[in-house]
DNA sequence: AGCAGACTGGACTAATCGGTCCAGTAGGAG
DNA sequence: CTCCTACTGGACCGATTAGTCCAGTCTGCT
């Protein structure tokens, strides 16, 4: 039902833009009220667009939240590539930590992350679900370059799974994420990251 | 605007029964679709009741939202209590691990958490969030009674705060059933646990 | 039995939803 | 300048939404 026109590509530099307005407030607003509760009529009036413009770039609403993932993903990985570059040690780590901590502390612990918070409402659509898990994936392969380098870095020959590890600490991150939105303070995500942090030290050890 | 007239109370045993059904159904629709996206028809027709008595107990949608909160912390405490009563040493908290890890199996690691999944549709709402809250708080009194029997046990005089423990488990809990979810298998959260369980090993020793 | 009030069924409404359609504008290529 | 087409504005549609209302039925109490 959904998608099966595939949807137009902008071929102006404003097509281009104007797209790229939509998709932006469409996560903004999905974000904060949840994907099922955001409108169309909503999101027009945030980008400042007209409904032929929105359904002349994508086929649905569900093809517009596919966008939405694919634009969350973009932005979240690019934020963790720049935190985790140059990842070769423990106090690195940490510092990823506090910067992970500092950014859920500037939007008041609101929102959660902004793919985590996509997927109890996405889990059970399928496409959605899968874009969800290889946004994770790619998430999870920063991670693992990251310990690489520091096991590499320290010489250690631990024999751990690297991808097990990434994705435990993925885990801390995003239960810790659900905590702090609820509770509105960063106490669990910071209490959720240091264990996440002991378990690289004394497996990567 | 919401809960400003009181829900009705049911005085019969009839009517006990109804509000029961409507809870019920509304608790699965919104557990498997979320809460935006579940209407009250169709909770009206999963629970075969009519609109009238749907607003008999209820004062709008919000207010069943909030029983729904109740119902489903209610149901994950009394699971968890009858899992962690009793935890007195490491291989009961192993045990608890498997027997979570079973329960997500069981249903394919769709839905997630009952409480967890309910968060980012609802952390922007004031009176949901906050009930949330107090419920992910009851769940870690829990943990933390079954950190101090195992301390307790055996003897060890590790000065750790015991409610930063409860917390960093139940934040790994969390991420660990949020990432089974998006990768429908049951692996995130066992290596989460298992970190998890590290942790309480080595802060209880 | 009979009454009061709790409970129920479902028609109804106004607003909002996602989505369609078409007439009109703008902008790059020749 | 001209034409083609990408792009835009917004009226419009049927379906669905949350919520109201009232007439009728059941139930516990005396």
């Amino acid at each position: 039902m959904a998608g099966s026109i595939a949807a137009e590509r902008p071929r102006t530099a404003r097509g281009t833009a104007t797209k790229a307005r939509i998709v932006e407030a469409a996560a903004d607003l999905m974000r904060a009220h949840g994907v099922a509760s955001t409108s169309v009529d909503a999101v027009l009036a945030a980008s400042k667009a007209s409904k032929s413009q929105l359904y002349h770039y994508f086929a649905d609403k569900d093809d517009l939240v596919l966008a939405v993932i694919q634009r969350q993903t973009e932005c979240v990985l690019a934020a963790q590539e720049s935190m985790l570059r140059g990842l070769t040690s423990l106090a690195g780590l940490r510092r990823w930590r506090d910067a992970v901590v500092e950014l859920s502390r500037e939007s008041q612990c609101a929102g959660g992350c902004p793919l985590g918070s996509l997927v109890s409402e996405l889990a059970e659509s399928p496409k959605p679900r899968a874009q969800l898990a290889e946004s994770f994936a790619r998430w999870e392969a920063y991670l693992i370059a990251g310990f690489k380098a520091m096991r590499d870095r320290s010489g250690s020959k631990s024999s751990v799974d690297l991808a097990d590890l990434a994705t435990a600490v993925l885990a801390a991150l995003q239960g810790g994420l659900l905590l702090a939105q609820t509770t509105r303070s960063t106490r669990p995500l910071e209490l959720a990251l240091d264990m996440a942090i002991d378990q690289v030290a004394s497996r990567l050890k």
